[in-house]
DNA sequence: ACAAAAATCACATTAAAATATGATTTTGGG
DNA sequence: CCCAAAATCATATTTTAATGTGATTTTTGT
């Protein structure tokens, strides 16, 4: 999974539960700019951020030996 | 998926295929010392190190709806 | 048992993530 | 259409991940 990616789940993700990058980011206690450049695929976030942003939004991340194609 | 828990993970996975930290860490272009961290479970490894030690690993990051229980 | 490599750890430095702020553009509801 | 909120973006600052180095301990192969 490549960074854009992550981004771009993490924004369709908040867009499902109908909230705003300002309320996302207080519930997940990031900065408005980190989770802005996180959803833009800029960057490079932490993996606390992505485990806090996965808290909130219900979400898992897991690290799973690759399928061959 | 707590910080330790990946890092278990990486280091589990890492014996699997018989590599030593300097090796893996030369693989993935990080520091021995991070990835020492990573698997210790120390610190606060950015999405890119992840990403690049999966792809050496044959691992894949996910992001999941988490299921209930 | 020995030697060499690997792993663990501390500490200092560098690079970059995270934050804060303010400005501009876009969007959505009334 | 308005206008307020949200999203986008740039820039500066603070915090911290990533690195480099060296030392110590542990593991492993012979």
């Amino acid at each position: 999974m490549l960074v854009n990616q992550i981004g771009e789940s993490i924004k369709n993700r908040r867009k499902e539960l109908g909230i705003t990058q300002p309320h996302l980011a207080e519930l997940a206690s990031i900065s408005i700019n980190t989770l802005y450049k996180l959803e833009r695929g800029k960057g490079n976030p932490s993996l606390n951020v992505l485990i806090k942003l996965s808290e909130v939004l219900g979400l898992e991340l897991r690290l799973e030996i690759k399928k061959k194609f």
